[in-house]
DNA sequence: ACTTGCACTAGAATTTTATTCTAGAATATT
DNA sequence: AATATTCTAGAATAAAATTCTAGTGCAAGT
């Protein structure tokens, strides 16, 4: 159980860390290959063709990340702290794993399309749905505003995945963290119900 | 002055369409080649490689993103109309060109790191400029809140581009126009300073 | 009108890259 | 140990990107 994921695990840290060098485009099968020391063959025995390893870094790294996220949810005590610590969390996890969040944020597009991206789209629709559950009590109390229910997301962490994607470019050059409070509480201004 | 730039136009029209509907990756010069009826030879040298046009339909796409933009803030006539405007102009924008959003979406990175990089990022810069140029008095006058300023962007238009790209992808439902004011609000409140 | 230069087009030839195939080594299972 | 299964290697093939060669047509200068 130590060996079979060894090579496995070999492959996928050399293709990420050319992905996030040269992009996944311009990342050939075989500048993949000399990184990590295996053989085309093995590498298509075990992901089957690029694409492949590219839904295998996506799909688990950002589940990864709802893991984190749902964690934090579930400790969180009311729709302030909650709505704060989505943002604090998503921030955290880019500063934690920059090199998988800049890849997430290149691959998206092409993994929704892929073969593994039916999978991808069923494990979103579950992961925001538990989301869900925790807001509605919250909502049904008043504690945050009542927005049009597809709106919630995008005004909680969308500017913070703006500026952690401007951050990662090199772009902004404030690292997330110094500019986690303002961010969380303009999430809570977005969405908090002022009473 | 004509047929000179209908062939060039031809391809550039092919290869968005081709672009959105298998992805950039995926598509191949072929595919454009057979959509347009245009030759190899022709597309090298009008563009000179795949990534050749990515890029001018990104940098002209934006730009023309960008006027529309400068033009809004122009006409505002203060911080509040402003912001509001910002985030009008960029819902307006999407609906009005879903496949040249869509696409760009897609292209950011790539773009970013290939040859026309230098150039993207010089016009962004410029265009940004502009925009803090606006900015500024209104900050002085205390219309807005005092935040770091490199968070101003991510806050005012980061949930609607969050929202759009939601919606380009079929992830969303509602047609952005229809939580545009939502928006405004929400981007108001994150940087209007409430006195 | 002629010819010279230049932008453009076509499609074949070449190069690069992705993927498949065949055979053998390692590992697990009985 | 015998057999099946998973894994690895690298050559062979297929597909795609890019380059090259040879034109065509148009415009400026004569």
């Amino acid at each position: 159980m130590n060996e079979k994921t060894d090579r496995k695990q070999d492959i996928l840290q050399a293709a990420i860390a050319c992905f996030n060098e040269a992009g996944i485009e311009a990342t050939s099968i075989d500048a993949i290959r000399a990184r990590c020391g295996a053989s085309v063959g093995s590498i298509y025995h075990h992901f089957g063709n690029k694409e492949g390893i590219v839904a295998h870094l996506f799909i688990n790294g950002l589940d990864q990340y709802w893991q984190q996220l749902l964690a934090a949810l579930a400790a969180a005590e009311g729709a302030e702290t909650a709505v704060k610590a989505m943002v604090a969390t998503y921030i955290d996890w880019v500063v934690h794993n920059p090199e998988l969040a800049r890849f997430i944020f290149q691959a998206r597009t092409l993994v929704n399309r892929g073969e593994q991206g039916q999978r991808l789209q069923q494990n979103n629709k579950a992961n925001y749905s538990q989301v869900l559950a925790y807001f509605r009590p919250w909502l049904e109390k008043g504690e945050l505003r009542q927005l049009p229910l597809e709106l919630y997301a995008a005004l909680i962490v969308g500017p913070a995945q703006e500026y952690c994607r401007a951050w990662l470019s090199g772009r902004a050059k404030t690292p997330p963290p110094q500019l986690a409070d303002d961010l969380a509480d303009a999430a809570w201004r977005a969405v908090g119900n002022p009473r």
